[in-house]
DNA sequence: CTGTTAGCGCATTCAT
DNA sequence: ATGAATGCGCTAACAG
């Protein structure tokens, strides 16, 4: 069935009575073949509706023009908006993407990246899954010259090029805002104690904390897994305190409105008995009554845009001594929803 | 910087010095090796680091173990989900999955099918852009025997592989729904004119109207190009008949939420002046206080899973005679949110 | 059980 | 300006 073979250029050749090499050249607009044969192969190539292997020219050249594209999920607003910015971007200089989701498992994560190195993918664009600790897996590919960029989920460790949001700027942004709105005890809800975000969030927290004068209860700080019962807990955990937060800053929309949920089932009404605040920004927020009182935009498109571009210049670059490792930081930009 | 060179089974052989066809077999676990030939080949293997190049075995076995998928926007719900199908069922099968965007502009969707083909993907999956009518690009690939399934925004034709929603049978529901609410007049917005999903729906509802026995009136079926701006204009439209619908079937969740937003702007109640029913049930909707009043589950990773696999079916398939086209409808289910 | 050989389609180096 | 020859890494037909 996959056998009806197609016009190569050998093909042509024989047709023409000249050489592969002739046509290779002619096809190519090389400077030394005469004009009148390169518009007799061009012609004829047309004729046949000649299309070039690339499985040939990808196994010769040692380049497939892809890119990997590896991300917790894409059913995820954020890491959609993420990919259209990649495609986009290498789409542009002519390559293609090859997607995988980890669905945040760490196994998964390792077969994927183990496939695309095999596959000779030209570079990797990668969103760890939550709970990826050891990055053996990616220092592995150094081995192979195989270029890797991070992005909104990334390593902590410099020695990686590596896309990511001002957590800091934004967080600060969001704690003013909300001490503005009379705010003194700010609860938070973090993702896993793995992802180096919960951390940042945490210390820029402080910091802003500290900076006030302002003294510090970490009981306020909550951790979740990033599924809905998770987030019930957190809140369990931080409506049960004997001062209990009056605002609460949720890593992303989707743990917002589960915690709004949640406070709505015990009758705490948001945006009046209690106030929250989150990051991503989701379009559908605009959809909603009640939604977080302000959420911080990520700009997942620019995000992905600047790793593919990094990813890109990587690729580029020949010469011995390689590219510095970039470290970008995307700053948010607070959207407020209600006043 | 892409020239430090891997080992290869010839690097192996040569160490060894036995022959590559050896080496080949032994990894492959071919019976007629000697066990111990064959470990020795593969403690090699493991020590050296060697991993196949795909490109080179692609560019033999002339099967890259890929396949494209090409559809609108990945930032939908719907094609994200349906993407995660497909991910699921052709990673099973070892097979990876190349992605291209046509952002809804036919000659995007043109460009990304001749660069799949020419990258000898084994299969492409499908969902035609809004503004699709000439099919030629899709008709082309038969030449090259390359296999292509449809999902969701299919070809009217029965003569292309596709899976998509059953829209008689959906739009069923959602009139026989609105009817026992009391509803007598219901209005469409449909997509497009060129989506084949605007006829049906059209006709679908018109069939219901007459086996009631009501009288059908075409001035409350209208069109739109999906866009915010035009729901609003569709919505003009319908709200400004002499007898304006009491209830609104809407082609998706993203179109009736605009719609519901511009009803609200004129002073419109949603659930209570008028009413909405959509399809795609996005997982938003139960975050939403006034959500349209019910919506059609679509079951997008269904429709992915199903069609990868008719197209897992097809590249396998070896023999003279072409599958017969397959033609699978989704049933969908009625999702009712605001009693 | 193992080796030899050919060839997939193309770009490229070296001749002429 | 063109051709001949080479090889990328691997599989498989054929030959022992």
């Amino acid at each position: 069935m996959k056998n009806k073979k197609l016009p190569t250029i050998k093909e042509i050749a024989k047709q023409l009575n000249i050489s592969v090499s002739t046509v290779s050249r002619a096809l190519h607009d090389h400077p030394s073949i005469g004009l009148r044969t390169k518009s007799r192969v061009q012609e004829l190539a047309k004729e046949l509706g000649y299309e070039p292997n690339q499985t040939a020219i990808f196994f010769k050249q040692r380049r497939t023009f892809t890119i990997g594209v590896v991300l917790p999920y894409l059913i995820e607003d954020f890491f959609a908006g993420a990919i259209s910015g990649i495609e986009e971007v290498v789409n542009a200089s002519k390559y293609n993407v090859l997607i995988g989701q980890s669905n945040d498992d760490v196994e998964r994560e390792k077969a994927i990246i183990t496939a695309m190195k095999n596959q000779r993918v030209d570079g990797i664009i990668v969103s760890l899954s939550k709970h990826t600790k050891n990055l053996d897996h990616f220092t592995a590919l150094e081995r192979y010259d195989l270029p890797v960029v991070f992005f909104d989920r990334v390593p902590a460790s410099n020695t990686y090029n590596k896309v990511a949001f001002d957590m800091p700027h934004g967080t600060h942004q969001a704690i003013s805002f909300l001490m503005e709105k009379g705010h003194r005890r700010i609860g938070i809800i973090n993702g896993p104690k793995e992802m180096k975000s919960s951390k940042e969030r945490t210390d820029t927290y402080m910091q802003v904390l500290q900076k006030k004068r302002l003294k510090i209860d970490l009981s306020l700080v909550a951790y979740c897994d990033l599924t809905k019962e998770g987030t019930s807990l957190a809140m369990e955990t931080l409506l049960a305190l004997k001062h209990p937060p009056t605002a609460i800053l949720a890593i992303n929309d989707y743990v917002a409105l589960d915690a709004i949920q949640y406070a709505k089932s015990k009758n705490l009404i948001n945006n009046k008995d209690i106030f929250f605040v989150s990051y991503a920004n989701l379009p559908i927020s605009k959809y909603l009554e009640n939604p977080p009182m302000a959420s911080i935009e990520q700009y997942p498109k620019k995000q992905g845009e600047k790793a593919a571009e990094i990813l890109l210049s990587m690729i580029t670059h020949e010469g011995p001594d390689p590219l510095e490792p970039q470290n970008i930081l995307i700053p948010g930009e607070l959207v407020v929803h209600i006043r």
